[in-house]
DNA sequence: ATAACCCTTCCATCTTACTGGAAGCTTCCG
DNA sequence: CGGAAGCTTCCAGTAAGATGGAAGGGTTAT
């Protein structure tokens, strides 16, 4: 199939699928005789695959590191779990990091709402802040 | 005073001051005879303002958007009230999705951890994701 | 045959907030 | 006087993940 439809198929661009390739996510493909990508269905799967991924909030690069062990014949399983459980580290980190950050703004935004129009003294721009 | 002297004072590079004139967030600053930007107090005043609403995690087009209203000789309180419950909204919103991501995630890594380790069918590359 | 698509490569652009470096002045210290 | 800082401008690049377009050629339906 040529990359239009595994295009459609997948709900992808063109473009994506070629950036995909120049960044090593997919393996050069079979060309036919003029020249087009050619593509069969497990490239449809692994396609798949990097959406569930990104779905899943993985990066590129780490997208990448799971597949480069399917390529080497390996069951990425473990890789998977290792990097699914730093991933939740991260994502623990960062609501940690957005809710404190919350929680000082809401600070912020309570002062400038109690306080008096007239509250801002020019030297320092805004008090509220 | 000089950049240098300035960008000591609150702790920023020179580099990051010529950025932020360039950008709009100071205005053109007076030169000396030989061309050095020459700088007083009110400027450490902006830069620190600058500084501090960074850390409520103000974007710099944020933060020239007050100055600017400053700068016109308005109080920007109620300017920086509604910036301040806008960015409320939006990090509660960051934090509903990172938290649901974080659910999406836990499951998998759950099920990976469950798993046999020669559960990963080829064809999907991988079944944890 | 001609329009309407599809394909190729390569290069530029978007966002954010800087950072690094080159080339060339000025100033300060000994 | 010499060398080390410090200053000037301008240009390029960084992460991330695409997206858009130009220039050129192939394919298909009518």
């Amino acid at each position: 199939m040529r990359i239009g439809e595994a295009a459609a198929a997948v709900g992808m661009t063109t473009k994506t699928i070629r950036f995909y390739e120049d960044r090593g996510l997919l393996p050069p493909s079979e060309r036919s005789a003029n020249g087009y990508r050619n593509y069969a269905q497990d490239t449809l799967s692994r396609l798949e695959f990097i959406r569930r991924s990104q779905i899943a909030g993985l990066t590129l690069a780490q997208i990448q590191g799971i597949l480069r062990v399917r390529d080497n014949g390996i069951t990425p399983c473990s890789h998977v779990r290792d990097v699914l459980g730093k991933q939740l580290v991260d994502l623990d980190q960062q609501i940690a990091e957005l809710t404190a950050l919350r929680a000082t703004v809401a600070e912020h935004y309570a002062n400038a709402e109690a306080a008096d129009p007239e509250c801002c003294d020019a030297e320092q721009i805004c008090s509220y802040v």
